[in-house]
DNA sequence: TCTTGACCTGGAGCCCACTCCAGGTGAAAT
DNA sequence: ATTTCACCTGGAGTGGGCTCCAGGTCAAGA
């Protein structure tokens, strides 16, 4: 069982500390567990979570969304078909993105071109 | 000679007309045209830099950024190089947009996969 | 002529997602 | 033993990018 320090858990994450206290304190992590110290403690169930908040998060997924993932994670097996529909549908969104940006960067292509042509 | 109404260039562009105002007031927009009345009155060059700017903003360019390319349009042709160099690197940024998105996207998938997989 | 509606200005307010701070505790290294 | 350092808490502050509001002016259709 390996247990990771706030510091540890930063380096891994890229996340700061004061942003796991914060998912921490919006409930997008469950309470971490505490030393006797009152320090935290991570688990590698919460590196892990972290990864997947870390990719949602990346792709434009808003706190309060991410938020009725965590809690269907937590409300257990049976929301797994709701939990599918999500990330389907958080799925749909990203790929919009990438066509949208790939649209808009063939756009900025067109800009360079006529700029080196009037050179 | 076009000329634009405010709601004309909201349909335009799908800029807010408040949006629109704050462009002007921070100088992303130059002054536009007013009639008698003061209203505004928006040229076809207006419209057509807003469409850069819907380019721009919509590829997650900061406002600071553009405020600096509308500075470098407005000095004069002697400017593009400053341009091409400014959005090439912009463009260099969009590349990693994307390419971010789609490895987070092969991530999702994977997600979802196993999810299949555990029902 | 009247009314409705588009538009104006300056400035305040809002939302999101953090980020920072003060004041304090415990742990670890010298 | 002491200093330094990681960490704690609650709460205030920040930055980016709008968005809204009050109070007012013109304009265009019925």
């Amino acid at each position: 069982m390996s247990v990771y320090t706030p510091a540890e858990v930063v380096e891994e994450t890229g996340f700061s500390i004061d942003t796991l206290r914060y998912y921490e304190k919006i409930g997008l992590l469950e309470r971490i567990d505490r030393n006797a110290a009152g320090q935290r403690r991570f688990s590698q169930e919460d590196v892990g979570w972290l990864g997947m908040v870390r990719c949602l998060r990346d792709t434009g997924m808003p706190i309060a969304t991410m938020l009725r993932f965590a809690e269907l994670v937590r409300a257990g097996d049976h929301t797994i078909p709701d939990r599918i529909k999500l990330l389907e549908e958080h799925d749909r969104q990203v790929q919009a993105q990438i066509e949208n940006l790939a649209a808009r960067q063939r756009y900025i292509h067109t800009k360079i071109s006529y700029y080196r042509r009037v050179l």
